[in-house]
DNA sequence: TTTGGTGCAAACTCTTTGCAGGGTC
DNA sequence: GACCCTGCAAAGAGTTTGCACCAAA
């Protein structure tokens, strides 16, 4: 049972277990890539007719402050969220609103090693996040 | 005088030069980091009391959309702006508002070496910004 | 039972738009 | 003079907040 991880995550972060929270999280990690807060309430109308929005922000935000997803931002958008993972980048489409993780362990060493060296100063690099603008070359 | 090259940019992009956009654009270039409109608003209320928020919001956007400045998004705040001068990447503070130009022409080399080698599949890459969170160590 | 979460609606913030009047070329 | 730009105020989008009710532990 996929609700099993979530559950745990919610309890891990000492969280009341609530059928909101579980739907608005399984949205997230499984149905629908790096929704906005009003995708997310469209999916959860089928399912779940009345979880109003305001509840939606407000888990979101929990969430969020508990560090169980990201916020992620695109050039001339709203606010999208993501379910945390590991390291990884995004690719910004620059004719949609599509957005894509990626994940590249070599390249985040690369960036990795050179900071080690490349010190900026008055600086202290706590994290590095690589926007990838282009285009799509599949259809989606 | 500065705004030589202000009016000339406004004409090179088929612009009418009015003193609001130069007020406007000097905002950007030379006084104020990476400022919201908010901000630019209050830069102009001391030497030109009455340009409204409405036409700096129209201003920007004529701006961004001729290519004459860059739009740039902190995860927990409004839009900010910035005067394009060549590639740059930012700095953005974990604490507080702040946001920094980080220019690093042998990171980009780097980078740019990288993604001739290694190609994202179903993706053309068409320019790569770096988002370096971290703390500054120096007072501002 | 206690604590914290939800739903609803109203309020807020940042941004955009429409339109009449005014400035630039 | 034609066209484009500005100012103002009203509207819009996305998000936040307050509060009474309800559910989880």
């Amino acid at each position: 049972m996929a609700n099993k991880s979530i559950i745990k995550t919610l309890i891990d972060n000492n969280l009341k277990v609530t059928p909101q929270r579980i739907a608005i999280l399984e949205v997230i990690r499984t149905i629908e890539n790096h929704p906005s807060a009003e995708k997310i309430s469209e999916y959860l109308r089928l399912t779940h007719p009345n979880i109003s929005l305001g509840t939606i922000y407000k888990t979101l935000d929990t969430f969020f402050k508990k560090g169980i997803i990201h916020k992620i931002h695109n050039d001339n958008d709203f606010l999208r969220y993501d379910a945390i993972t590991k390291k990884h980048h995004h690719l910004y489409s620059s004719e949609s609103e599509r957005i894509e993780d990626y994940v590249d362990e070599k390249l985040n060493e690369i960036i990795e090693k050179y900071f080690e060296i490349i010190v900026i100063p008055g600086f202290t690099i706590e994290d590095i996040k690589l926007q990838i603008i282009g285009k799509f070359t599949d259809k989606k």
